[in-house]
DNA sequence: CTAGGGTATTTTGCATGCAAAATACAATCT
DNA sequence: AGATTGTATTTTGCATGCAAAATACCCTAG
């Protein structure tokens, strides 16, 4: 007899909640829903096809991640952007990255190693056609990726959570050409020492690449503002 | 005319969600609600006074610390204490505490300074008496307001989550006296560090620090299953 | 006595109802 | 006109209702 294949699979909806954690997230990520702007259950239940109590528990689970505000008996508006808070996330990132990176020379397999390389290259791609939508993508992808090969689940979930909050300036940044091609040498050297496990020299080289993103980032959001 | 008091505040109750995390977080954290054991609606609106709503509100949240896991349509249960999960959140704390100690000599007052200090000497005397709950408790205390010192909320917060899980582990274990004396003299190095707002050596001894920590915490989970 | 299957009960997940708080609006007074 | 107070509407917070899933139970067959 086959093994009782899980058939329910295809038909096996992720529990509404969840589904809507992961859609409202996005939208303020992507900055559908704008920094400041509030949230009407009332719409919002509309515009996402749930009913009030899903939602409800998404908005207080984003409010833990930093993205929601929650107004007692006023309701709740997406977390405005505060480029102090931006740069105490870098921060408390740069730190856990330079964990992951010392974890990760010890860590990660060759194939994980390899697979980091591939999406460098693949980013490499993006840099050169100038798709910044693309690098950005890349980028996180690569940045996760050593992350996970830190075997350490908590680091890894940690790290995502302050990483949507960040994610959000992006949607609102562009990069200078000059910063643009320093970050693409900096991971250049990133991922040598990762490939040559050089835990010393990674975790120096991911913190000063985080301190980059900090300086770039809060000067991305000061030009904003300054508009 | 004076300025209109806030004199609802006396009658001000929290949102009800809100209590029903704490108090529900505070019975996992204490063991009195055991890991493993099932969290079942029914019972817990009882025990508690409140509705399904904010209970399930709560339950949620607390799958986000780590402290619940949530079995789709089957309801949730307390975390089991893993130590593999316990050494990472401990790896990750390390790193974060080694931060905030670095971010603290710069960035601490005087004062928040002279408050460990006088934390420290009650913790002092709480080992002194032999009394481990209490010296638990000022422990505990002289590490939030390190991490408080940091000047970074993120820090702070993603700190005080990530100990929730770890806190758990105390109300199982207890310590030896060897590794408890230890442990004394490691903070006193720690606030003398601080004191001398060395930032380079605050790092090194809060990593030590933790790791110590990390194996004592492991040996005695350890000995628990044993048993 | 054990294994299996079918039904009853419980439990969860989501939707909706209800009261209190907050907001918007309007009429009145200065 | 502007401010102010009282009222209507909206919105939130919590409680409860309902259907589907899961679990427990019992009965039967081997």
């Amino acid at each position: 007899m086959g093994s009782i294949a899980p058939l329910a699979l295809a038909g096996t909806r992720r529990p509404l909640h969840e589904e809507t954690i992961n859609r409202l997230r996005d939208l303020i990520v992507r900055g559908e829903l704008a920094p400041g702007a509030r949230l009407n259950e009332r719409v919002l239940t509309a515009q996402l096809g749930v009913s009030r109590t899903p939602l409800r528990e998404a908005i207080k689970l984003l409010a833990t991640e930093g993205l929601v505000e929650l107004l007692p008996n006023r309701g709740a508006v997406v977390a405005p952007i505060e480029p102090a808070r931006i740069a105490e996330t870098l921060a408390v990132m740069g730190a856990l990255e330079s964990l992951a990176g010392e974890l990760a020379c010890a860590q990660a397999s060759d194939r994980d190693i390899a697979e980091i390389r591939a999406l460098h290259y693949e980013m490499l791609a993006m840099h050169a056609r100038g798709d910044l939508d693309g690098y950005f993508r890349y980028n996180q992808a690569i940045h996760l990726r050593l992350v996970e090969a830190s075997s350490n689940a908590v680091l890894a979930q940690t790290y995502r959570q302050l990483n949507a909050n960040v994610r959000r300036v992006r949607y609102m940044a562009n990069l200078s050409p000059e910063r643009w091609d320093a970050a693409v040498k900096e991971h250049e050297a990133i991922l040598a020492a990762l490939a040559a496990r050089d835990a010393a020299r990674l975790k120096r080289l991911l913190r000063d690449h985080l301190s980059a993103k900090l300086a770039t980032v809060l000067e991305a959001i000061g030009r904003k503002q300054a508009a």
